[in-house]
DNA sequence: CTGAAAGCGCTAACAC
DNA sequence: GTGTTAGCGCTTTCAG
């Protein structure tokens, strides 16, 4: 019971052996040019033979940089973000960060002592989609980390999105083009994100001349438990007649939730009426009819998220805007059976 | 430009204001008993009032101790891998750790760099879903750091897990008591975890003298892209009449998959035929139908991991199997319509 | 009960 | 080119 811990090779070690001071040691290992040769290989050798691996705690400290990202995203389980969240680790360890994440759960609170904590742990940079525009960029801004926002579009910050706006364009636009002339929208129509889509959408279709036949208004969802859009659908259609042919769900899981209500009171999906989602997540891909959606560049948008951040660490770049690229993916769940 | 980062209070100023020695303040923030109630309050007066946070990264140093937990998963998108992680992390945060994330896409030379990247780091505790039982195990045993095994169950590892066979058996009874004569699997029936939840579901049926009718074997999922269980569904109907009235399907996605194949050969779920997934993620329960699904505990998985971990962290407690219950939960997806 | 002092393992001027 | 010397900000004996 002695002598434990002495077990981690330190640099002192690997100096000692290799006869060189601990500085040596350092400079080689960070590729510091002037450093002969000789004694690189030197050192080397037994930085190989030892097994020594530097310890990260020490060179964050003595450095000032920690090669650590934080993620802040309202829930990581749902696929939309559970997708990016993916891209961002690939292209993190990739330039040699990790990345830790939280869940806000769409808390105020909880973000606060996120954020907190990333503050505590010293994070180089953050990457978050913040809970309220409001409330939490002035969080945001007080803490002097680099923040990259993504999904939303906020002043001052670098941000990373889709135009939701126009991703209600373009799928009220693939709705003309695929024929369909009675339209029917499922969704939050005054929450800020969700209400940019849909104002995209009538916006698109008025100008086509086109007027929505049924509104579905449904509150956000606070959380992945969607079965409140089921519940609407069930509550609107047993207040009206459907007179539309094709909807448009504010997100793949209100598109799911809807499907199954629909199919419940005996329409089918999609020939008596047909239903695209947004996101283009896994739902979309796997759920019965597969789902047009409007597909956000999940992996871009993550990629660059770090690319982005990563460049504001280390360069201070000013903020920028970036909007990325929405398109719609057909699939079965909007076939026009009629046009064909 | 001149007197840049002293903007961070640390430890010093809070002693200089307090009139104390940085000794004391330690001592005051980490509850250490022999403080004068008088100190302790001077003390921390100042630290409110300057905002004072403690540098985790000095602490670690220092202390020994990152309060990080690493967590490694096959694939953080699949919905079965990002709802454990999203209760791993709420037990995380609740007991005052940060959790680090990482994919190994299974494969076990990232798993490896994964782990080194870790240990570089000093992460205090690692949750793993191991890549390779041979090969993942024998690194996992050379680093020095408490390892929790989580969804497998690994001979001297703490391990927290279902057992694939019962929940097998649990679906091919459920099957049973449901009425059900004629029945099918569709997934792989050699790969290890696979293979376990078909021999409980053939086994329970053997025993109850029911032969399987269909078996249509895919390989085991190497990612997300589950397409090829659609496809060997697809070719498995094309050389053969189906003649089972359900089928264990070996995880949701697949059972997912199965369903659209099975439509799209003029099939309909559950009229013709009834479908059981195994999981209970995000697809089963937004599916349509709505799948009746095998469920993992996972919130339980994701709490009981990271409280085993933090336990052997601690005190460095004895590996132990964790054997979680599993059960059935029920949907349109195998509604029996016969039996009504 | 509190302070002084010795690190934790590494980096980065500054000398030689 | 390489070594010496200060730290980075905190914890923790050891005295007093």
């Amino acid at each position: 019971m002695s002598k434990e811990e002495n077990l981690m090779t330190s640099m002192q070690e690997i100096a000692d052996k290799a006869g060189v001071s601990r500085a040596t040691v350092s400079r080689v290992l960070s590729n510091h040019p002037s450093v002969k040769a000789d004694t690189r290989k030197k050192v080397m050798y037994w930085v190989k033979k030892m097994n020594y691996e530097p310890n990260m705690i020490a060179q964050s400290l003595a450095g000032n940089s920690t090669n650590l990202i934080g993620v802040i995203v309202p829930e990581i389980a749902y696929p939309f973000f559970s997708e990016i969240i993916e891209a961002i680790e690939r292209q993190a360890f990739y330039e040699g960060y990790s990345i830790v994440i939280s869940n806000t759960n769409r808390k105020i609170e909880k973000e606060k002592n996120i954020i907190a904590e990333y503050k505590k742990r010293k994070v180089d940079g953050i990457i978050a989609v913040p809970v309220s525009e409001r409330e939490s960029v002035s969080v945001y801004k007080k803490i002097s980390i680099p923040v990259t926002v993504i999904t939303k579009k906020i002043n001052n910050f670098n941000s990373i999105y889709i135009s939701h706006y126009k991703g209600g364009e373009q799928i009220a636009k693939h709705f003309i083009n695929s024929g369909f002339k009675k339209i029917g929208y499922i969704g939050p129509i005054s929450n800020s994100t969700s209400a940019r889509k849909f104002a995209g959408f009538k916006d698109y279709l008025k100008n086509q001349g086109v007027q929505l036949t049924d509104i579905i208004e449904c509150n956000p969802p606070k959380n992945m438990n969607a079965t409140l859009v089921a519940e609407s659908v069930k509550e609107y259609i047993s207040n009206k007649e459907i007179g539309s042919e094709v909807f448009f769900a504010n997100d793949d899981i209100s598109a799911c939730e809807a499907i199954n209500a629909f199919k419940m009171q005996g329409y089918d999906i999609p020939n008596d009426i047909k239903i695209a989602g947004f996101d283009n997540t896994l739902l979309a891909r796997e759920m019965n009819p597969r789902l047009t959606s409007l597909a956000q560049p999940l992996e871009a948008i993550g990629k660059k998220a770090v690319q982005v951040l990563i460049n504001q660490i280390n360069y201070h770049t000013k903020p920028h805007m970036y909007e990325m690229e929405s398109y719609v993916v057909e699939r079965e769940s909007t076939l026009n059976l009629n046009i064909k």
